[in-house]
DNA sequence: GGGTAATTGCAAATGGTTTGCAATTAGATG
DNA sequence: CATCTAATTGCAAACCATTTGCAATTACCC
């Protein structure tokens, strides 16, 4: 996966600079959503001289070539999640703003009958789940 | 509709002022979600004298109450749309951010496979599509 | 290994949203 | 209808996530 991403950069002329490769395998070596700030601490653990603007360069780039989803939970700060190649939705807790991974997906059939109905050409959707996780109910 | 918020205002011991009258009367007469700036705008041209302080007040009011609710397009700020009692969707345009509405929701048998699945309890969902429309694309 | 364009770190700017506070106002009470 | 009081407002400033400008550094093609 960590190559996957790599080759898709370097193809399009990117460098892979140490910054970057950190980056990538914090984003891939977790289960929830992670906000720039918490990728950057996570970043500063494994090198302490690397700067928040790093990162969101780095986000910049992932999102504009499909590496990298931006998903906004309601205060004020977006979380980011490496597009993986299996469809998906979360649940979000409205406490503590854990973000639970769902597989599999109901839309398909909504999407065509939507297409027809209004004049709209979509591309994707996104969809959320709000309540309480184990811990917050 | 304007007269349920109202009530439903004043029931819990907030006052009908002009700005709150205003604000409701904008979101009302709207066919779109809008952001807060929108929203500022629109209640200037009813009557200058208004700040934008005040929308956000409201607008914290109205949520906090489940009067309105709050949708990002993930543009670095939100928008806000009353909340109707018919639960429906929306058609994001990914260039102007136009968000048109959509009727019905498929998604009450997934909330259940949900529960069953995952332990979390599910309050609510959003469900946004994104594409290009009409005059977009 | 050298050259060059891409990338980084820093500091400062931006812009949506929030907060503190003194002045104003809605609406209950008499 | 006037008074009183707590809620609300406007203003200015703070806040905080995100973005930008720029000089110094670095990846990587030759």
């Amino acid at each position: 996966m960590q190559k996957f991403i790599k080759n898709q950069l370097k193809q399009k002329g990117f460098k892979m600079t140490n910054q970057r490769k950190m980056i990538l395998q914090v984003l891939e070596n977790t289960d929830t959503c992670l906000s720039a700030e918490e990728i950057f601490m996570l970043v500063k653990d494994i090198n302490p001289s690397v700067c928040l603007t790093t990162i969101y360069r780095t986000i910049e780039i992932l999102i504009k070539n499909n590496l990298l989803t931006k998903i906004d939970v309601g205060d004020n700060r977006y979380r980011y999640e490496i597009r993986t190649n299996k469809h998906h939705h979360h649940a979000v807790c409205l406490k503590c703003k854990k973000m639970i991974c769902l597989e599999g997906c109901p839309m398909d059939y909504f999407e065509k009958q939507i297409k027809d109905k209004v004049n709209f050409t979509i591309t994707g959707h996104r969809l959320e789940f709000y309540g309480y996780c184990l811990e917050c109910k």
